[in-house]
DNA sequence: ATCATTTATTGGTTGGACCACTGGACCACC
DNA sequence: GGTGGTCCAGTGGTCCAACCAATAAATGAT
């Protein structure tokens, strides 16, 4: 048994300016603050939280990069409609602060319509070099069960030679490292897992598409079940 | 025939910290600062680019949000590796910047699979509001017909009741802002467009999510090669 | 060798100043 | 009545010069 399985996070402490990011964020994102909304100044809004106007200005940055906040020099900051412009950064916060984990399900469901095409493609298209990497990552590096299934979608995704795909699916994956410990805290979902990776490697090592497809399907199927039973249990 | 039709571009200038964006976001994107790579302290940065320290600052909060770099207090800056952690927002900027297009071709491509499974899914839970708010955008909102295909896109994403297919159908609506034209600058595509919005409409109204799914995937095609055709004819 | 302490480096924050752009008010002119 | 010009207050953009806080490397005591 570790020493120590308490929790091995980073616990990098919050910035300044990131729990402005936050608060404002939430703001947005439950109506408190409506959209075409005109923010205070930037001035003013440094005095409201007792922080350097500079501090302020990095935090509306982000909120800009998250397509919250149109920012109009020499005029103002307005709050967008985040259904309309949100980046997919916000969903990793809705994630979080979503008591009911229904959003987290909406990720889980996503995944399940879009990730199967990926191991579709990455069948046709992967060259040698991709099924290399692919071999070693579920054969021989030395990784948790975390880590390795996140390496291997990962690599699929890279097999797809699609550099949406790949993008894309980094997102599920600093989800699941996240919320992975749902599903690999159980003995019997490593095991699933084990040979879902011997599986899909082979389909995709022989370019069976349908095969792979069906495999990738399979499994974020059964995962999915598991999470939500395992958010059943932990509620 | 209105009086101007001169360009009506907004045509933001850029502000210093977005031009250090750039710079450093291209670098590491072309492997020039390669990942792992440690960058030069702010102090430095600032220097280098005859700026101030608060304008780098900003510029490197945006390339964190990016997730191309990783910043740590009282270390330094260290480059990450983007395929494996990058933002969708990379995407935008691969588009823009790639000559070939291949990267507009890949977004495509992933619509292609993503999107027909939201018109599956808006059929099976549409509610009469969803429905109401289409026919609108369809057929008596005042929109140019590309304001109007992605209104119409957005709708479908929202009726899905996944947050993440509304937020990531955004990524794809943002990249037809800047290169719709590519489409809808042809009398016929406006026309083609027209008749998709029509039998969608019919498909999710009635409930046959099969047939959704199919008359998203149909126009999805046809859009894919008209744009193929129109970057042929330009390049 | 090992561990505690110090020190240099580097990101985080601050206060205050000035520049650049926007929108609105006002005015002169046609 | 409306058209364009000028000015001004408000607001975001940038700058400067410090100091605070965290980290890693160097140092020294054990």
């Amino acid at each position: 048994m570790p020493a120590q399985t308490v929790l091995a996070q980073p616990l990098t402490r919050s910035r300044l300016h990131e729990e402005i990011v936050t608060i404002i964020q939430k703001q947005i994102m439950n109506g408190t603050i409506a959209p075409g909304a005109k923010l205070p100044p930037e001035r003013d809004l440094a005095e409201t939280f007792s922080v350097n106007r500079a501090t302020v200005r990095e935090a509306l940055r982000k909120l800009e990069n998250l397509e919250l906040l149109e920012i109009r020099h020499g005029d103002g900051v307005y709050a967008k409609n985040y259904l309309e412009s949100g980046n997919l950064d916000l969903i990793k916060a809705a994630v979080s602060l979503d008591e009911g984990h229904a959003t987290l399900l909406n990720v889980l469901e996503a995944r399940r319509f879009a990730v199967p095409e990926m191991a579709y493609m990455a069948a046709l298209r992967r060259t040698p070099q991709d099924l290399a990497d692919l071999e070693h990552a579920i054969f021989k590096a030395e990784l948790t069960m975390l880590e390795r299934d996140i390496k291997v979608h990962q690599l699929i995704a890279r097999a797809t030679h699609n550099l949406l795909c790949t993008i894309f699916l980094n997102f599920f994956n600093q989800i699941f490292r996240d919320y992975g410990y749902l599903y690999f805290d159980h003995e019997h979902n490593i095991t699933r897992s084990r040979t879902f990776h011997r599986e899909i490697f082979e389909a995709i090592k022989h370019g069976k598409p349908e095969e792979a497809r069906r495999i990738m399907l399979d499994v974020l199927n059964y995962a999915e079940e598991a999470v939500k039973a395992s958010l059943a249990n932990t509620r």
